[in-house]
Parts: C-alpha cells; sequence; structure tokens
RNA sequence: GCCCUCGUAGCUCAGUGGAUAGAGCAUCGGUCUCCUAAACCGUGUGCGCAGGUUCGAUUCCUGCCGGGGGCACCA
C-alpha cells in the first residue's frame, strides 16, 4: 500500500544532501505529533542529524523547511521549523482522500497486512491447560490473546500453527482419576486431589465400568475442546505428551542430549546441565524412579515444534515464568538459536462478582468458569473484554459490570459503532439511495473536521496492527478501534448522510467514508477474533 | 534472599525517547419536530520516590518503596 511518508522522506533525505549533512540516519523517522496542531505528519532528522552535522538543531530545521517550502512533496502545503527543531508537515486533506479509495480497494481481507511475516513460519502454544477440568477464567485470557495474536501474525505473512499441548500422563492424572473415582463411590478426593464441584457432576455422569482415567481425560478434553470452540478460538494442532512420548519423541530428544553432552547422572536421576545455558541451576530429566519429569517430553515437544516452525512462541501465565530460563536453556543445549524462542508471559486473571473477588482455583465451589462466562455475556463480549487491556497487567474482570448491558460496558461502543453503519445501509435502502461506484465520486468534498479524523484514524491502522504485532499486543487494536469509532460517532452526530438538506455530491462521498470505516471496523474485530452485530 | 511483572485522573485502564500525557466510568451541566441519544458536547491541581544516560525521560538504566506472581526428583 502506498504510504505519504515515503513522499515525505524522500524530501528529507534531499533536503538534509541539499544541507550538506553526511550522517543522515538510515531510516527517517516520521511520526504523527500528538497535537494536531503541529501538523500532520513531523520529523525528528534535524534533531538526531545535528550532533552528525556539527549545527544547531533548529537552524538545521529551518534549512529543511527552507529547501522543502521551494520543492514540496506530494500534499504537503505547508513545512514549518517548530519546537526544538521539529519539522512538521500539513498536508492537503487529499492524502486522506487517497487513504479511504486504498481501505475500500483493500477490503476487510487485505487491510492491515504487511509482509514482514512473509515466507516465516511460526508456532503459538497456549491455553495448553491440563485436562484435568473445565477451562477457567484465566484460560480464557490466553485463549482471547493467543488466537488474537496468530491473527495479527497472519496479517503479517506468517504461516502461523496455533498448538495446544495436552499434559495427559503424570501425577495430576492420576490424582484427577482417583479424585473422579472417589467422588463416584461417594467419598472424598484425596486431600492433594481435585475438590471441584465439576468433579462431583462428572464422576455422576461416569459409567460405573468406565476407567476413570481413560474416561476422565476425555470429558475434560472434550469440554475444553467445547468452551474454545464457543469462543470461536480453534487450534491447528493438539499434541498429546502421551502420543509423544509413544512415537519415542521423547528418548530420541534425550539421546540427542546425551550425545551432546548435555546430560549426568547424579543421585540416581538425570540431569540436564541448564546451568551451563542460563539457568540458576541444573534440572532434573528423570527421576530416581526412572519417571521422567514433565520437563522432559516437554523438551521433546519443543524439540518437534522447531522442526515445523522457524520461531516458536509459548504464551505463559505468570505462574510459569520460573520454568522459561530452563527450557531456553534446553533449547539452547539442542542447538536451537536463542532468538527461535519466544515465552511471553501474561499476568493472572481476577473476577470480582458483587463486589468481592472470586478465586481461581480447581479446588474451590466458586470458581468462575470461561464456559460461565460465555454464557453470561457471549463470545463477543468475553473475548473483547480480554482484549481490552494489556497482559502485563493483572486483569480484574467485574463481572456485574461486564454481564450488564448498560453503557457502562466498554463493548457495546465498538458494537454500537458497527450497528449504526447496518442501520445507515437499512435507512438508505429504504429510501432507495444508490451507492455510486467510487471511481465516479468527489471525495475532495470531505474536509469537514469529523470527517478528516475519522480518515486519520483509518490511516493509523496498518502502522497500528504492524505495531501490535511486534509488541506482541493485540491489545492495541482494541484501542484502535475504540478511537474509530469514537471518531465514526463524532462525525455521525455532526455530518448528516441521507438527509434531504445534503447534496448529492457530499451524500456519496459521506456514503463510502461510511464504507470505509465499516472495513476498517470489520478488520480490527477479526483480528480480536470478535464478530460485530448489524443490530444491536 | 533471588527472579518476573505492575505502580499514570476518585475508580478501571490506554499511551510515547520528544514539543500542552489520554479514554471509559463516576460527578455536575447541556443536546433528539432531524439517518438508532447504547450517541454527542462541556466539566480533570495525575506519570510511587531518588539518582543516572540523553539535546530531550512518564518512557531506557540503577537503587528504594508498595501490589501481584514464581523460586520441586509437581505440572
Amino acid at each position: 500500500m502506498p504510504d505519504v511518508r515515503d513522499g515525505l522522506r524522500d524530501g528529507l533525505r534531499s533536503a538534509l544532501e541539499v544541507a550538506g549533512v553526511a550522517g543522515a540516519p538510515g531510516e527517517i523517522a516520521i511520526e504523527r505529533p500528538r497535537d494536531p496542531a503541529h501538523g500532520d505528519w513531523s520529523s525528528n532528522v534535524a534533531l538526531v542529524a545535528a550532533k552528525a552535522a556539527g549545527r544547531p538543531p533548529r537552524g538545521l530545521a529551518e534549512q529543511i523547511v527552507a529547501h522543502l517550502s521551494a520543492q514540496p512533496p506530494p500534499h504537503v502545503v505547508e513545512v514549518t521549523a517548530a519546537g526544538p527543531g521539529f519539522v512538521n508537515f500539513r498536508l492537503a486533506p487529499s492524502w486522506l482522500h487517497e487513504v479511504l479509495a486504498e481501505v475500500v480497494a483493500a477490503g476487510v481481507e487485505g487491510c492491515a497486512r504487511s509482509t514482514e511475516g512473509a515466507g516465516r513460519s511460526v508456532s503459538v502454544e497456549f491455553v495448553s491447560a491440563n485436562p484435568t477440568g473445565p477451562l477457567h477464567a484465566g484460560h480464557g485470557r490466553w485463549a482471547a490473546y493467543g488466537d488474537s495474536l496468530c491473527r495479527l501474525l497472519e496479517r503479517a505473512g506468517y504461516r502461523v500453527c496455533r498448538e495446544f499441548y495436552v499434559n495427559d500422563r503424570g501425577r495430576q492424572i492420576d490424582l484427577f482419576a482417583a479424585s473422579l473415582s472417589a467422588r463416584q463411590r461417594g467419598d472424598e478426593p484425596p486431600e492433594d486431589g481435585y475438590h471441584g464441584e465439576y468433579v462431583t457432576e462428572w464422576a455422576e455422569e461416569m459409567p460405573a465400568a468406565a476407567d476413570a482415567r481413560q474416561w476422565g481425560l476425555e470429558r475434560a478434553r472434550q469440554d475444553q475442546a467445547d468452551t474454545l470452540a464457543a469462543m470461536n478460538v480453534a487450534f491447528d494442532l493438539y499434541t498429546s505428551e502421551s502420543a509423544l512420548v509413544g512415537r519415542g519423541a521423547m528418548d530420541d530428544a534425550l539421546d540427542e542430549l546425551r550425545r551432546r553432552g548435555m546430560v549426568y547422572e547424579r543421585d540416581g536421576a538425570v540431569w540436564l546441565r541448564t546451568g551451563d545455558f542460563g539457568d540458576s541451576a541444573d534440572r532434573v530429566l528423570v527421576k530416581s524412579d526412572s519417571e521422567p519429569t514433565y520437563f522432559l517430553p516437554d523438551i521433546a515437544y519443543h524439540h518437534e515444534k522447531f522442526s515445523r516452525s522457524e520461531l516458536v512462541i509459548d504464551v505463559l501465565g505468570a505462574d510459569h515464568h520460573g520454568y522459561v530460563p530452563r527450557m531456553r536453556a534446553a533449547l539452547a543445549a539442542l542447538g536451537h538459536s536463542r532468538d527461535g524462542y519466544e515465552a511471553l508471559i501474561g499476568q493472572n486473571v481476577t473476577l470480582r462478582r458483587g463486589g468481592t473477588e472470586v478465586r481461581l482455583s480447581k479446588r474451590t465451589g466458586d470458581m468462575v468458569l470461561v464456559s460461565e462466562l460465555v454464557d453470561e455475556v457471549g463470545p463477543d463480549v468475553t473475548r473483547l473484554v480480554y482484549l481490552l487491556q494489556s497482559i502485563d497487567t493483572t486483569q480484574t474482570i467485574d463481572i456485574d459490570v461486564v454481564s450488564a448491558q448498560s453503557a457502562e460496558n466498554p463493548v457495546y461502543y465498538l458494537q454500537y459503532a458497527h450497528a449504526r453503519i447496518y442501520s445507515l445501509t437499512r435507512q438508505a435502502a429504504a429510501r432507495e439511495v444508490q451507492r455510486v461506484p467510487l471511481c465516479g465520486v468527489d471525495l475532495s468534498v470531505l474536509v469537514h473536521q469529523r470527517e478528516l479524523d475519522v480518515l486519520r484514524a483509518l490511516a493509523s491502522l496498518p502502522d497500528t496492527a504492524r505495531a501490535a504485532m511486534r509488541a506482541r499486543a493485540p491489545h492495541q487494536v482494541t484501542t484502535w478501534a475504540r478511537e474509530l469509532a469514537a471518531s465514526f460517532h463524532r462525525f455521525w452526530h455532526d455530518c448528516p448522510i441521507l438527509r434531504d438538506d445534503i447534496g448529492d455530491d457530499v451524500r456519496q462521498a459521506r456514503l463510502w467514508l461510511v464504507e470505509a470505516t465499516r472495513i476498517g471496523l470489520a478488520a480490527a474485530l477479526d483480528i480480536l477474533g470478535v464478530s460485530a452485530p448489524e443490530r444491536l
């Protein structure tokens, strides 16, 4: 997609040349000033280049301005030097009219795309909840986050594999099965077993002859799959630990580590030299009772992931962050490049209901399940609420607020913007107003402040999507969508479209502005995994 | 004790190496004979504290204080 900034950069580069500045920065930064009074675009080249040029930044900026004023880049109507040495550009609205046409041409699918992941493959593992119970509201955060991150990566051209690891062996599973069996008999589960209400409910469902372990795994797996489907999250690959071990992947990984001399025995256990690769200590791979730890098959799993993806991403909760150095170390011990592995740590979720916090534990009866949240507020609200803020922040979801069908709920602001667009479409149809093809429409009539603000928001979508992808921060797309919706609501309030006193040319241009808004909003909502209603 | 993370307006949270730090909610007050008022407009003594790097720090670095999480031959 063309970018006005390219023209500005060319202009700045030649101005610097004329000014005799040799050490000009390779990449010239052009940003949107925070304060609109400073123009549409601003560059700090003069500040950056001043030192190398041995000249005061302000003077250099003025020299650049003089050159650019004589030969303005496309759309530029004014160039000024400001502040300590910024070069500010004011552009004619025509640059925004081009943005409108670009958005329409790109469509919902083509919007917000970039190419930096083209030809690259990435594996993203998220949720990976143990098959010992339903997903709680904390898991929901990783589901929403992980899937939207994948959508961002896909928009950047990556080939993405969404992965879920099923930890179906080991002590936790034994305890889960024992808890089910105990409940079935009418006994209490073991002390360190599973005490949640769902265990009792599931035990009632379980046929008397069933193998508690087998049945329980399947029951939990199905429950989780249903919940994820309800959230519109679909995984490409489920990897079961027992299957992984069954096909020898664990032994292969251990052999490979042995071959590389990374493994030794002590106290009857097998240890990995993770301490040599940045971990705080060596770790046990095989316990003295010859059972592997959780770690070993997980190493095998990650090793395998590298055979299908260049970049391997894990989305983990903060309670697992201590695990990252050892996995990083193990992968280094296997010879994988350090920057091929990325662990994204998300902070925990707490819930508030009736003004008090609800603990997320499989042991307490009042644990809040994702499925409850989805049942109560629907998948769209659920996902958007999770994507309202950064995963670096502990999130408190107030169920009373989120479930309220009121203005307090930020979700409706977005949905209402989208619904308004469809409302307009319905009204237009009722009045037999047709939108003529864009090529026959004069967009230059779009000069109202509200119109230009909407277009400015649309212009920043590609940057927003790319930045959110790089920062692994899909919530930035939510913020953008809220801004777009805000500018659209203001436009709607101030700029009538179908009213009789509106000229035909203005009406047509505004109809296309609305269509571009719909496209941008729909693209953002697609990234967020939220479907937008056509009416509220 | 060590590691990770957060500390921004009354509350919930955005935000950026730049020029006057934003939004929602809450408060108070306005706007429908006009495409849905779930909207719009007005109303705000805020970057935890102290150093450092920088032309410029709320943003990067160090220390401190405070909240959360983690430091297993559990997963």
